[in-house]
DNA sequence: CGACCGAATGAACGACCGTTCAGGGGCTGT
DNA sequence: ACAGCCCCTGAACGGTCGTTCATTCGGTCG
């Protein structure tokens, strides 16, 4: 065992093979959001994410500061990609608020359906990040929550939705945490393996949520 | 700096008042929910538990095999309460589907919301147990869902509900999956210092998941 | 009073962490 | 041909981790 010196003739270049074809910093990426997905950022360490992609550890600082910028950028990525679909899902359906909540769910379930690896480490890993980072992802999901919440008040305007009272009033705002909450963590348990479809993951939440917030037919 | 033996004249039991007053075992216990509440089960070490009940790293292994023991342990005490609430709660709400799933949704949401700590662990933190251990907390979580998806089937059977359509069929486990997601991350966002009580919480969640299953009224 | 025992101590151990850095290989442009 | 640059390597560093263990403490029983 020990160490090896001699004997290798032509293994001058000998992790090309293994390497990930992608330029480093995608490979890198990737690498870390499936390591960060299946294990969790604390225990993943940069060995491992490197060894994935066939590079050596020293070689992620090369493209990131630290291992907390790279969960940071993964992140913040897949989070800013979210909040934009939801709003232009939001902006193209019209100006029915049944039409808005049910475009707004198909488009934020399927994604957490199709991108679950993406999915999971941004709603999972976000309590890693230091607390400088942490601020522009949770501003992020209020703005989502956000959005929601201007569905419901729309409707509630127009008559259209009639969600449940709590305590006299309506508060809109625990609604829409309900719902997200829903529709977030279908990611934690959906696998393509199933034999319900992406499709119809959407319509079912769609329905669910179109219930719950009392929307007339 | 370095060491100092001598110059301490007093301190001969110096950490006694620091001492969490209940017995060790329960005061370990109370120390790593909190804990691993607050920062996760990976970055909290064993000496930061131990100097929060005013022992030293080693008095752990007097009372746990290992950190993972312990983290099973308080784990599956919450998991097995939180079993046998639900279990009951059916059991004691009469035979009507819809005031079964009151009931249970009831029972779950507030639990989720008065004992916020000990749900976010149970929750979150079943990932870092190794494999053997985590078996028995998946089973217990899959019984609470077959709980919910046998009201959800009476429900539909005696003409009660009337669930969104799947692709054609009920996919009441999917229903079922959807609803415990929605109850169980209250404990994630719920604050005893927001405006709006357990009692109310537990209403709203009710009222939505009758809605969702199509209760007629 | 002395033997005994469960429980706490704190130094020590080996492993592994994130990060740094001197060294070197293989492009590109001239 | 050669300089310059980007990027990768892998040893090394200073810490920190979970766990062990010889020792000591405080109380109880005969």
């Amino acid at each position: 065992m020990t160490k090896r010196k001699p004997a290798q003739t032509e293994a001058v270049a000998p992790a090309i093979a293994d390497r990930d074809q992608r330029p480093p910093i995608e490979a890198i990426r990737a690498a870390a959001f499936q390591q960060f997905a299946e294990r969790g950022y604390p225990v993943v360490t940069v060995r491992d994410i490197m060894k994935a992609c066939g590079l050596t550890q020293g070689a992620l600082y090369n493209h990131f500061k630290s291992k907390d910028e790279l969960l940071h950028d993964i992140i913040a990525s897949t989070q800013g990609e979210l909040e934009r679909l939801c709003q232009q899902a939001v902006s193209e359906a019209g100006s029915d608020p049944r039409a808005k909540l049910a475009a707004f769910v198909r488009v934020y379930v399927m994604r957490h359906c199709r991108l679950r690896v993406e999915a999971l480490v941004a709603n999972r890993e976000i309590g890693w990040l230091d607390s400088g980072r942490v601020a522009d992802i949770r501003r992020s999901r209020r703005a989502i929550r956000d959005v929601v919440v201007a569905i419901l008040a729309q409707g509630v305007e127009g008559g259209v939705f009639d969600p449940p009272l709590t305590g006299g009033r309506r508060d809109l705002k625990a609604i829409a945490m309900a719902l997200l909450d829903q529709w977030t963590h279908v990611s934690m348990w959906y696998g393509p393996g199933g034999e319900i479809t992406e499709e119809e993951m959407a319509r079912l939440y769609a329905d669910m949520a179109l219930r719950a917030v009392g929307a007339r037919p």
